[in-house]
DNA sequence: ACAAGTATGCACCTTTTGGTAAGTGCCCAA
DNA sequence: TTGGGCACTTACCAAAAGGTGCATACTTGT
């Protein structure tokens, strides 16, 4: 749903191929156009970033290291089985959380980052921070946009 | 659409590569509150920048500069005039993107980012970098979940 | 005259995503 | 025995998000 960005790559009629890296106040660099399927990395970092309780997963797991299923649950709230289950195995087939089942009797399993799921969490911070900084800007618009002018805190 | 999350954590010197999932360490900091409607900075960011062809507008934007609607239509290959124009509504509004109209004849008009549009873009690198660096496994686990042809990648 | 380009708007549809409610098998406490 | 928790699964739905295609008003090129 969320964010992707498609394929190819740049073109044609423009005449820039650089592959220079961004000059020091420069904002981004050009992406590798790499393997089949992306447009760069920052294609492939959404493609698997994407989905709306994942980041919120990959916080929670960031934060707290190993987590049972039911705990996740309740501390991502208002999320269904449904929905947490399905972003768990995309991010556990996305080899970001690993899934362990302690094959007991009342089922106990667990959900914890993998290293790359951690080294997303990393990459991710920039991105957090970003957001706290510019909360205020974000939420006027929003509210505009969404029309809960005030309060409202719902969920 | 929406994201939530935050996750800001900040583990300087540890390097990862291994390493087993950290015991839950002191590192991430919880979301602050902030301000109702946003569960925390990445979740306001990401509601951002959530978009099919954002990040890839953005993209362009911040390494072409101003650029005419025309020619982000050609470089975004395979984005339709309304999600194009309906996404670039969304980053204006969002005080992402600046759109300028000089108003003539033959309708000319072109997009920028603002400073806060800069700002985030340099966010983004690190996920850009990250995707960049494991674009490799992505592919793969992609391969195998939509199916599509992953030739070289012979593992 | 007519096609093409410019920057959109709009109606209509399909796909994707998320949500609800119910059920499963197993065990434990009341 | 009833009820609850555990970790899911499934069928069915509604809401988003995205896509297609046509239309506009005006101009320039052929």
């Amino acid at each position: 749903m969320h964010l992707l960005v498609s394929a190819q790559k740049v073109s044609s009629d423009r005449s820039d191929q650089n592959l220079a890296p961004a000059p020091a106040e420069a904002d981004v660099q050009r992406c590798t156009p790499t393997l089949p399927g992306f447009t760069c990395g920052l294609d492939a970092t959404l493609r698997v970033v994407s989905g709306k309780w994942k980041p919120l997963i990959m916080y929670f797991l960031a934060q707290d290291g190993p987590t049972r299923y039911g705990e996740l649950r309740r501390a991502v709230r208002d999320v269904s089985d449904k929905v947490l289950i399905q972003q768990l195995k995309e991010l556990e087939a996305d080899g970001l959380v690993k899934r362990t089942d302690y094959k007991e009797v009342p089922p106990r399993v667990d959900y914890s980052l993998t290293p790359l799921g951690h080294s997303l969490a990393q990459a991710l911070v920039p991105l957090c921070t970003w957001g706290t900084e510019h909360m205020a800007e974000v939420s006027r618009v929003f509210a505009e946009r969404d029309g809960w002018t005030t309060k409202r805190t719902g969920q």
